[in-house]
DNA sequence: GCGCCGCCCTTTGCATGCAATTTGCAGGAA
DNA sequence: TTCCTGCAAATTGCATGCAAAGGGCGGCGC
């Protein structure tokens, strides 16, 4: 019964994507990296069918752009796109707030306690850092029991992580921490409209303050969109 | 030039894709019926490979089940589920709503208000109907400009079809034509808060009034759940 | 010198083939 | 009869092969 550890899950494709999907996170792979499916089968030891697979999944994730012919990219949103990302995602975080305020247990007030702990112990290591802020929403949203819910909060936190290695600004500490355990405290006090509140400050916050464009690398599509219309080419 | 019709979008993977979704939303492909690859690629006239990558697609989707090894089915929903899933869609359709309260363009109210109208005449034919009423939802999410937004509505418009076809009610105006109609002029006028109130009871409507299901064919997971607890068989 | 055109090489699009797993069924033992 | 066992057909998992589209580069014309 020893199955290799690499084939959790359905298959190696789903390896082969959750290895991407993590590359992408941790910015090993930046955006608008090209992702040719014989460089990675190779390195990750399966063939261009199971590369792709992934691939489609990721793209329908939106952590890849697909575009026919011409191969895999790790996606590049535009800023505008990062800004209505981060609307879809309040959106869907108020509904995590409002469907656990008053009603987490025991266990799971320890589990997100600890998690914190963590992110505060974290704090110096920037990469571990963003990705254990990320993971505390995706952890709230798993006590749901949302399915479906879950699964659009996994995919806007997941791509949020994008839009701020494209538009952070690089010391921004993303999350406060002490932002995550004020929102536990109201959440366990069943303070529903104090901690949707606050919900929407911490992710309103990102967007206003980590998220305005450093101006030279911004993406050329908003650079230029502005001189297309304004040459009536749209 | 001439480019067979099917093939339009990225290559005939997608073709594929949109043919089986359809089927699915018409009906014509009931929740829990087997999606054999090679039955279906033969039938559609392309490879299995193609095949594969449209389930892919669709299991992303949630609208298709894919078990390793056990091959594809359409996706059979628990009760359960469903009303999660409307309760994320009314997360993001609130949204759709602030967004667009006030926000409309002449051209934009000229569109809906032709859709609605076009839902009031095809109201004898119930697939037709109910194709139209979801239609509504998706066409106002476009309106947002929101590509996440968009995507997420799509979606959970999709699967609730699913739902319904399940569990609903088989006579209920799944989304009553006049509900619709309100509801934009409420947008036309600005008037949010109301036009939010209106889309919370309109899809409130659907859980409460047409969701409840019909006891001979409910889904063997929900029934069989309640005996595997009672048995100590989790 | 500069720019355009066409060729070649790389990479994708898709089909097919083979191994592995599952399911249904038949036959035999209790 | 009923249950177990093992074979066989169907179906998925995955790799590879071939055709074609795209991009880069060198040569040719201006």
């Amino acid at each position: 019964m020893t199955r290799k550890i690499a084939d959790s899950g359905r298959g190696r494709s789903h390896a082969v994507h959750r290895a991407l999907k993590r590359a992408i996170l941790d910015q090993a792979l930046s955006p608008g990296a090209k992702l040719p499916e014989d460089s990675i089968g190779e390195r990750l030891g399966v063939s261009r069918t199971l590369v792709r697979e992934a691939l489609v999944r990721l793209s329908e994730e939106g952590l890849v752009d697909l575009r026919p012919n011409k191969g895999a990219t790790v996606a590049r949103p535009t800023l505008e796109e990062g800004r209505n990302l981060f609307l879809t995602r309040m959106a869907l975080e108020h509904l995590v707030v409002e469907t656990l305020s008053g009603k987490l247990t025991r266990e799971q007030i320890d589990t997100l306690s600890a998690h914190i702990d963590a992110e505060d112990a974290a704090r110096a290591e920037h990469a571990q850092s963003i990705r254990l802020a990320g993971e505390f929403h995706t952890l709230l949203a798993q006590m749901t029991n949302n399915a479906s819910l879950i699964r659009y909060v996994n995919e806007t936190v997941a791509r949020s992580s994008l839009i701020l290695a494209l538009y952070g600004r690089p010391h921004s500490s993303e999350c406060a921490v002490s932002e995550h355990r004020d929102l536990l405290d109201h959440l366990i006090a069943g303070k529903t409209g104090e901690a949707a509140k606050l919900m929407t400050h911490h992710l309103d916050s990102v967007t206003t303050r980590a998220l305005l464009p450093k101006e030279d690398d911004r993406n050329i599509k908003d650079v230029l969109s502005a001189y297309a219309v304004a040459e009536g080419l749209v």
